[in-house]
RNA sequence: GCGGAUAUGGCGUAAUCGGUAGCCGCGUCAGACUUAGGAUCUGGUUCCGAAAGGAGUGGGGGUUCGAGUCCCCCUAUCCGCACCA
């Protein structure tokens, strides 16, 4: 009987349905283990060959976990809030829920034909209501929190309250937008409005007038992470800086520890070292410049709130941040954000007008015309005088926008010769530049013979009073002792890392649980969740430029009876309107791996018991671009929950694995530029330039070959093509691209299965080379893998109860070993090699013996589970092969007799002898002398040494 | 500019501890079976050379009896960040 693949596949898949093999329970005695795949977003287009290739992968090493005798769970759901179903909805006035229904039904149809063991009964959809009502109650719980810096821990915002009447601000160190500082008599003679003010300096999930990434194409506000040179990642529109009122994510209290729990977790280097880059954790210091005074009448008493509170004898002055405190003493002029609020302050008359223009042309331009002129130096001189705190000489200020507003105090002391920013400003402007560092003691140059900046925190200090001749290191240590003394300044950790703007200004997202009285938020009473998505009449933002939600009609909240309704009720005494933002994409993501522990659960995100059970994600497989979005939101909101008690493990995915991209392989013709009609074969084109390269369709291209015909039908345009052929073949060039539609490369999975079906394509996937590569999709090679299960399946036809042989059974314990230790370490190609290999060996042998036969198909069934599971019950088995025991092997088949020891003299390889597996240095020795051969490289000459190395070589040195 | 990764036949790749480089597959060549083959099977296939032999893991140096593997320098490609003080 022949492999009959396309009847085999669909009957397991629906006797795997029926019988609820994959489904998996919160209660067992076996170990539990939790391998997750990153949830995919439905879009229209479908899934591509590159989607499956990390579930393969995880499915692999899910079903094995399971054939070790653990109780896996394997969940999937859908990411279902997002963009591309809005935009289609503004289009076409398709509402995103049926756009997205329809979408995830297509995921679902393609998912099933590969044959994954998810356990579809614990299906999370982000935009289903008893979903995101865990999304909007953990918003609430991060309105009600705020962030204790001593103890490293969010806390109940009441318990702030209580502590504020108490003791105002006193002795507290908390994580807040702006630094506050007031006595408890001042807080106890605040109305509401005032407190309510002050606390939303310090919840972790706060409304505040913040820049941000304004987005006017898509009418919506962005995250730094969904922005790229400018431009929106999402459709490519320009982005502009804005100041506005949003909701915020306190994200920046946990940066710390962000950074810390990436020491803790086995993720790749590169991904902890994206993180660790995009956190931007750097140690330095803090500095006030006081202002010269006398050379600048002119400044306001405004300035005194820049002054250090400890300082005796006010002066005004203002905060810098640096890496690099030991070059304090080679400051030769300030410079100030455009934004900053000083400027206006200190600006002298004669400059006040260029400052001015210049401050203007900077708020004017794009961040992206900013980000692409980065080389082009600008700036503005304020008049204005600083002095060195150490020095005590008078130091000019400028305005210039390479200093940057939302970095630091966005103030910087300039170090020309020591960093290559100012170096480049100076040298513009003309400003003296002055040498603090040099690699060797006391060996100094003129900088003004210097080609670019000495940057390196190497070498010795010089020209810098108490500090020179110190190493730079202690150079650093030593000024910040000493402005620590001074009282002007401290050792100061400063992160990249921003606070993740939340609110999105579009429909289909989750609605915040929030609504406005007098203008102060309040949220919903958590037993009011969830605050459904409301309908519109439309899905663009309404005339008034408010956000989508602004068209529903019934969108305000009656606080008496608790319940949305009409907004015409609004009388802002008892009914207030809501909310009109939704919240973001990674609002929704950034849990949804602790609600699959306890997908059912109406009265808890997760209970207890479940997530005592499943701890965290063992292991987490999915794209590396995810590293400073997803994965840095969903640590984030791990570690909140965790501070809240909820969750066990401080760090949500154990093992990361990041399955590499698939990029496309797109086919050309190449077209005659003299002869408009005449497609010339790959091999015959002289000159690139003689002919046009035109995308084709891969589909009707074989290994390079074009299937003509079909050629000629693809597009009217080519109905009338002539050819060159070489060999009578037309051969279509290749180029390595990604995978998209208009680059008619996109291989869709169905056509495969369909064709080769899924334990192929399973296999072929993984075959094509190591997971975490980013590797071309060719599917010329699928022909041999789809031989081989043919070949493994004939293996079958006649299966004899006789005991094996020896011989055979160290074929299958060696793939035995060789399987299991390949899945562990995740090397799932050459588990596919292995396994033809085998194959082959006991084709060769003529094997058909069930003691090997049946070990090999549990050995299998992780990859092509549709095949073994057909042939398993064809051995006669009445339970399924996924709970089967994965096989153990017997030491005794994988120790040969005899070893082919390679001789090898002066490390070159000669020849080889036969020799006992356990025998000494001379017994070995003796063999090679004896052995014919080596008379030719021995001589009589007596080697000087002679190494052994058991089961592995022997070395002569000549 | 900073940070990270990668580099092996015509192609995808393998070599798990520093020990015979190129397993497995594609492609290709030769053969068998066949009316036929886009089916199946067998064998060859890193390069140079008729062979003996020699060279060979991006380039250069080093450590070692022995290096694809470890160390230093360089080059190329990919990814991340990017005026972050």
């Amino acid at each position: 009987m022949d492999y009959n693949f396309g009847e085999i596949e669909p009957r397991w898949q629906n006797y795997w349905r029926e019988h609820r093999v994959y489904h998996i329970d919160n209660v067992s005695d076996r170990p539990h283990y939790y391998v997750l795949d990153m949830f995919p977003y439905p879009s229209g287009a479908g899934l591509h060959v590159g989607h499956p290739l990390g579930y393969i992968a995880s499915d692999i090493y899910a079903r094995y976990k399971r054939l070790r005798g653990y109780n896996v769970l394997h969940p999937m759901g859908y990411d279902a809030y997002g963009l591309p179903a809005e935009q289609y909805a503004i289009q076409t006035g398709q509402h995103p829920a049926i756009t997205t229904e329809k979408n995830i039904a297509r995921y679902r149809e393609q998912l099933d034909k590969i044959g994954f063991s998810f356990d579809w009964d614990r299906e999370v959809r982000t935009c289903d209501p008893k979903y995101y009502k865990w999304t909007q109650w953990t918003f609430i719980q991060l309105f009600n929190s705020y962030y204790c810096n001593q103890c490293q821990k969010a806390r109940p915002i009441a318990e702030l309250v209580d502590v504020f009447a108490k003791q105002g601000t006193e002795g507290l160190d908390l994580a807040c937008t702006e630094p506050m500082d007031f006595s408890a008599e001042e807080w106890n003679s605040w109305d509401e409005a005032k407190r309510q003010q002050v606390l939303m300096n310090y919840r972790l999930a706060y409304l505040a007038d913040i820049p941000v990434n304004w987005c006017a194409e898509l009418g919506t506000v962005l995250a730094n992470d969904e922005v790229v040179n400018g431009l929106s990642v999402r459709g490519g529109y320009p982005v502009e800086r804005k100041l506005m009122r949003q909701w915020s994510l306190r994200i920046t209290a946990y940066a710390q520890r962000l950074v810390d729990g990436l020491e803790r977790v086995e993720w790749t280097d590169s991904l902890k070292e994206i993180q660790r880059n995009w956190i931007g954790r750097s140690e330095g210091a803090a500095v006030w410049f006081p202002l010269d005074v006398k050379s600048n009448g002119n400044v306001l008493p405004g300035a005194q709130a820049y002054m250090p509170q400890f300082d005796p004898q006010p002066v005004p002055s203002f905060e810098i941040f640096t890496t690099r405190p030991d070059t304090i003493f080679g400051v030769t002029f300030m410079v100030l954000c455009p934004e900053h609020e000083l400027i206006d302050q200190i600006t002298t008359p004669e400059q006040r007008q260029q400052v001015q223009d210049y401050v203007t042309w900077a708020k004017n331009r794009s961040e992206r015309e900013r980000q692409a002129e980065v080389k082009k130096v600008s700036g503005v001189f304020t008049g204005a005088y600083a002095i060195n705190p150490l020095t005590e000489e008078r130091i000019p200020i400028w305005v210039s926008d390479y200093v940057l507003a939302g970095y630091g105090t966005g103030a910087i002391m300039a170090v020309p010769a020591h960093d290559s920013r100012d170096f480049a400003f100076a040298r513009h402007f003309n400003l003296p530049i002055r040498q603090v560092v040099s690699l060797e003691k006391d060996v100094v140059s003129d900088p003004a013979t210097w080609e670019e900046s000495m940057d390196a925190k190497t070498g010795y200090s010089v020209n810098s009073g108490f500090v020179t001749g110190m190493k730079v290191k202690d150079a650093m240590k030593a000024v910040i002792n000493k402005i620590d003394e001074m009282g002007i300044g401290h050792k100061t950790v400063n992160y990249r890392l921003r606070d993740a703007i939340f609110s999105r200004q579009r429909y289909w997202g989750e609605p915040f649980p929030v609504y406005y009285k007098n203008n102060i938020p309040y949220t919903l009473p958590e037993e009011c969740l969830p605050l459904l998505l409301p309908e519109v009449k439309e899905f663009k933002p309404t005339a008034t430029g408010e956000p989508p939600l602004g068209h529903a009609d019934r969108w305000a909240w009656d606080e008496k009876n608790r319940c949305v309704v009409e907004n015409s009720k609004i009388d802002n005494v008892t009914v207030f309107p809501l909310e009109l933002s939704t919240m973001p994409g990674f609002a929704g993501s950034s849990g949804y791996y602790l609600r699959y522990m306890d997908p059912a659960n109406d009265d808890r995100y997760f209970s207890e018991q479940a997530v005592n059970y499943w701890q965290n994600v063992d292991l987490y497989v999915g794209g590396a671009e995810h590293g400073t979005g997803h994965l840095i939101y969903a640590r984030f909101w791990n570690k909140f929950l965790y501070d809240l008690g909820m969750v066990v493990k401080d760090e949500p995915f154990q093992k990361l694995i990041n399955q590499g991209m698939i990029q496309g392989r797109s086919n050309f013709v190449y077209r005659s530029k003299a002869d408009n009609n005449l497609y010339i074969s790959k091999g015959l084109v002289k000159d690139k330039d003689d002919v046009t390269a035109i995308h084709v369709d891969i589909n009707i291209v074989d290994n390079d070959v074009l299937d003509i015909e079909k050629f000629r039908q693809w597009r009217p345009e080519f109905a009338d093509a002539r050819f060159e052929l070489e060999d009578d073949k037309y051969v279509c060039g290749w180029e390595i691209e990604k995978m998209s539609k208009s680059m008619f490369n996109v291989q869709n999975p169905d056509d495969l299965v369909v064709r080769y079906g899924a334990d192929t394509l399973r296999l072929y996937e993984m075959f094509l080379g190591p997971v975490e590569q980013a590797k071309p999709w060719d599917t010329n090679g699928i022909e041999g893998v789809f031989r081989f299960l043919k070949k493994f399946w004939r293996m079958y036809e006649n299966v004899s109860d006789e005991s094996a042989s020896k011989t055979e059974l160290k074929i299958v314990h060696q793939a035995i070993k060789k399987i299991t230790d390949d899945i562990e370490r995740f090397s799932f190609n050459t588990s596919v090699s292995t396994f033809m290999i085998c194959t082959n060996d006991l084709t060769a042998a003529k094997c058909n013996k069930r003691e090997v036969l049946e070990p090999l198909l549990v050995l299998i069934a992780p990859f092509a589970p549709h095949i073994a599971e057909e042939l398993w019950h064809q051995l006669g088995h009445e339970t399924t092969v996924c709970d089967a025991e994965w096989p153990k092997f017997d030491e005794q088949y994988l120790v040969e007799d005899s070893v082919k020891y390679p001789v090898s003299f002066n490390g070159k390889m000669r020849f080889t002898v036969d020799l006992p597996t356990k025998c000494t240095q001379e017994e070995a020795w003796a063999a090679v002398k004896a052995a014919e051969e080596s008379r030719k490289w021995l001589g009589d000459a007596e080697p000087k040494k002679v190494i052994f190395v058991p089961n592995k070589i022997i070395n002569i040195v000549l």
